[in-house]
RNA sequence: GGGGGUGUGGCGGAAUCGGUAGACGCGCCGGACUCAAAAUCCGGUGGUUUCGCGACCUUGGGGGUUCGAGUCCCCCCGCCCCUACCA
């Protein structure tokens, strides 16, 4: 017997199915389809590590599985190519963020490549393509022309140093999280898409996709319906008047102040004289604070506020309140302003008891509303109309109450935000559109997409600050194709979210040049059948494209309302990374244990080992290429599915892998063994062994349960291994079911017991019920609840032969022995338990 | 503060409906092979106690329901992820 060599045979079969594009996608209709698809990665500089190709580990199985099962697969990969980090890297080398792009994209495919996954390669797509691109542009077009796209004036993360603007996540305390340079609030023009339009949809698609309901309520969470109300309050002694937004208009006769964000466009005017020198000056000090820096404060963070001098009239009771400002009203939400009811809001209450303002209790229950607000129902009371009533009644009067008078009405309030949509950066989408000398936008044809990114000199930002693309000087004298007069095209570029967005679709039919999908391709494919990925994208990416998906479908571009039928997230692999008091890492091979302690091997110096997310810089990164070199791909994938379930995070043991390369070395023993031949009859228990395994295979394709599968393979193995003679149609399932977990060494064995074709299209093995079912089973006999013995016995025999066999056991009989039976349990094949007092 | 998840041997984890807790793998221990070692193969392996048969304990902690609880109910504790004053 040749001995199992890994290198050879997965160079061969990854040859073998290059050469014979064994995983085109199929073309014929006639049968049914499965789109399997991953979060396709960033092609970042230093390749993948063994963390990453779990999820595409477990999609692969599946999609293999799937095309035994006689399903067309769709299994594809491609790159988000177009992001910063290119860029940075690019001005760091004096090269072109395009070369870097490849040259990442490059190793990540032959490492990807080495892994055995079965990608259709000739249908991948890079998102920084000028192909792929101007359909990211002819969808914003769509979106433009259904006027979902607009500009505002909003303030950004600018970054002086930097020369740009930084998104949100970027930032953290004022300063760039990379280099510590300061960031500025600027206010500038920005693209936004009106997402918000979609609030309400984005909430009700929820119910209709088989996703992790943790995503979902992130999702809820992030998109924040709200009911409530809108309130019209007049400033006392103005013309002026504000409105509030509260979900709780049914206390309103609590209302003792009113709150105004700082930035609430009405707190210059009704500022009163003596008040200026405060309010400027609160106002100042919030500016210097971020947004973001704001949020992050914690709930219980004192309260800071400012009293504007003004008052205003409580349209319920025609009271008159102060209007204080306060960063804890954020400009952003509703209208930027509050009333304030402090017997019944933490927050008002909080502040109320900061600044000494009067809290009126207006719904019965809880404590003394002076020492903390009440939150529960109860009767309302001082609340005129409302007294005696609860909390939901109290709303729909009051609710009918001011809109009768015209003060307010009933409404929905959403959290989200419309979406940021320009960067000022280089390495991205160029937006297809040109200004005419009044500043309206004019869509470039369809005809003349893309709008190619230009070429220039330098990527930063122009001495004025205007984005990189302002520097091609040439490229921005464009004509306007509606007027023929001149016109310059716009110099901002997409978010990087933009080109995944969409690229599920794109899959469909990448080589089309006229269109971005073939309509009626879209409609077999669609939706994708399973979706995996990493759970931090819950809810920026994944909300993104069913936004964009629900927009295409209602302009009727596609054919599904939602574009992911099921989300999987896949946890993270975690490694030993090694510390020492100084904060240094410390690569695992420089550290030992001496005496229990671990320690620098070169100095000595203690360190602290520490399970965390695999990462360059902590030096605990495993290379996958090195887990294909010593244990060949194969163990490396089974390893990846049997270190625990898919959605949970594990801890990387490089001794796993060995592990299941030993599962493989005694496969490859086992079929090689003459024991194995076509006159062998299996005993029931290495049939029902074999059986076993291939139900819980199966089961796993759907539940994505791999790890107790691959354990039942390795109990046939191990059965099978012991036992005296094994039939070859055995070995001839038990390869096909390991196929789609170690497809390099089921090819081969599968080609030497004599197949001619790849066990790619090889028909998936059935379990047979009857193999499954035993007819002598083991028996717990209890007393009293407790352990005594066991008895094996015919699955179908009679209770009261049962219990007589149970008590004639000599452990049984013992504790029951001068002891009055109470009760006599029998559970049919599991279980006996004798009572006794 | 809020939301979601989770807690089982030395470690990763099994346990379909409430029915023999610890499958499978790692590690460890013993044996075979070897001049020796590595690799490989075979066997053992929750804890305490016992010469042994066995007994007792054991699924984060405490209560409860039940003939029977890792699983159901109540209280408490720890850890992880997300989120951050959204009126």
């Amino acid at each position: 017997m040749e001995p199992y060599d890994h290198r050879a045979i997965e160079a061969k079969w990854q040859d073998y199915w290059e050469e014979r594009e064994t995983f085109a996608t199929p073309t014929d209709r006639t049968r049914p389809k499965y789109y399997v698809l991953d979060m396709f990665p960033y092609p970042s500089g230093a390749g993948l590590h063994v963390g990453h190709p779990k999820g595409y580990v477990a999609t692969d199985v599946v999609a293999r599985a799937r095309r035994m099962m006689g399903f067309n697969v769709l299994r594809v990969m491609g790159w988000d190519s177009f992001g910063l980090p290119a860029e940075r890297q690019a001005d760091k080398e004096g090269a072109h963020p395009r070369d870097i792009t490849e040259r990442n994209i490059k190793t990540f495919k032959l490492q990807l490549r080495r892994l055995g996954l079965s990608y259709d390669w000739k249908r991948e797509l890079a998102t920084s393509s000028p192909e792929y691109y101007k359909w990211t542009q002819w969808i914003f077009l769509e979106l433009f022309k259904a006027g979902l796209a607009f500009q505002a004036e909003i303030p950004v993360n600018w970054c002086p140093a930097l020369g740009t603007v930084l998104a949100n996540e970027e930032v953290k305390d004022g300063r760039y999280v990379e280099t510590g340079d300061l960031v500025e609030q600027r206010r500038m023009k920005q693209w936004m898409l009106k997402i918000t339009a979609y609030a309400e949809r984005l909430v009700d698609g929820l119910d209709s996709v088989d996703w992790p309901e943790g995503i979902k309520e992130m999702q809820r969470h992030w998109i924040g319906r709200s009911e409530g109300a809108v309130v019209r309050f007049a400033v006392a002694d103005r013309a002026d008047s504000f409105e509030i937004f509260t979900t709780r208009p049914d206390t309103l006769f609590g209302c003792t102040y009113c709150v105004l964000a700082p930035e609430h466009p009405l707190v210059g005017a009704l500022t009163t004289p003596d008040q200026a020198e405060a309010v400027a000056a609160y106002r100042a000090e919030v500016g210097r604070r971020s947004d973001r820096d704001r949020m992050s404060q914690a709930v219980d963070a004192p309260k800071t506020g400012c009293f504007t001098g003004a008052y205003a009239i409580n349209p319920v009771n025609g009271q008159r309140v102060p209007i204080w400002i306060a960063d804890y009203v954020l400009a952003s939400y509703g209208s930027g302003a509050v009333f304030a009811c402090p017997a019944h809001d933490e927050r008002d209450h909080a502040f109320a008891r900061a600044f000494g303002l009067p809290i009126v209790r207006v719904v019965e229950g809880g404590p003394d509303v002076a020492e903390a607000a009440y939150t529960g129902d109860g009767p309302h009371v001082a609340s005129a109309f409302l007294d005696g009533l609860d909390i939901t009644g109290a709303k729909r009067a009051i609710i009918t109450w001011l809109t009768d008078r015209g003060a307010g009405h009933g409404t929905i309030q959403y959290r989200l935000r419309d979406w940021l949509f320009s960067r000022q950066r280089y390495w991205g989408e160029p937006f297809p559109l040109v200004f005419r000398d009044d500043g309206t936008p004019v869509p470039v044809p369809v005809g003349d997409l893309p709008v190619a990114l230009p070429e220039i000199a330098e990527r930063k930002a122009t001495e004025d600050g205007r984005p990189p693309l302002a520097r091609a000087v040439a490229w921005m004298q464009a004509t306007d194709p509606t007027t023929g007069l001149p016109a310059v095209r716009e110099t901002n570029t997409m978010p990087q979210w933009a080109g995944s967005c969409w690229y599920y679709l794109r899959f469909i039919s990448p080589d089309r040049s006229d269109v971005p999908w073939d309509r009626e391709e879209e409609r077999y494919w669609m939706p994708v059948d399973l979706y995996v990925g990493g759970a931090e994208h819950a809810t920026l990416h994944l909300l993104y494209a069913r936004f964009w998906h629900q927009v295409l479908y209602d302009l009727g571009h596609v054919s599904t309302p939602e574009p992911f039928q099921r989300l999987y997230n896949q946890g993270m692999i975690h490694a030993t990374s090694y510390r020492d008091a100084a904060g240094r890492y410390w690569y695992p091979e420089e550290v030992e244990v001496r005496d229990g302690v671990t320690v620098s091997r070169a100095t000595g110096v203690e360190v602290f080992p520490k399970m965390e997310k695999m990462s360059k810089s902590k030096y605990n990164v495993v290379n996958p290429d090195d887990m294909c070199e010593r244990y060949g791909a194969d163990a490396m994938r089974l390893y990846e599915l049997f270190m625990g379930p898919l959605e949970d995070g594990a801890l990387w043991e490089t001794s796993g892998v060995a592990g299941t390369r030993r599962f493989l070395d005694r496969l490859w023993r086992l079929a090689h063994d003459e024991k194995v031949s076509a006159s062998a009859v299996a005993s029931r228990d290495l049939d029902r062994a074999l059986h076993q395994a291939i139900r819980r295979v199966t089961d796993a394709v759907e539940s994505l349960k791999f790890n107790t599968a691959i354990s039942d393979m390795m109990v046939y193995v191990n059965e099978a291994t012991k036992a005296a003679a094994v039939p070859a149609a055995h070995v001839d399932a038990l390869v096909r079911i390991v196929a789609p977990f170690a497809p390099h060494l089921a090819e081969e064995l599968w080609a030497a017991s004599g197949h001619h074709e790849s066990v790619t299209y090889a028909p998936w093995p059935e379990w047979d019920e009857a193999k499954l079912a035993v007819d002598l089973v083991t028996v717990a006999v209890q007393v009293s609840g407790k352990l005594r013995g066991q008895i094996d016995v015919a699955v179908d025999a009679a209770e009261a032969d049962v219990l007589a066999a149970a008590k004639a056991l000599p452990d049984v009989a013992r504790w029951i022995e001068g002891k009055q039976l109470v009760r006599e349990v029998y559970v049919p094949g599991r279980i006996v338990n004798l009572v006794v007092r």
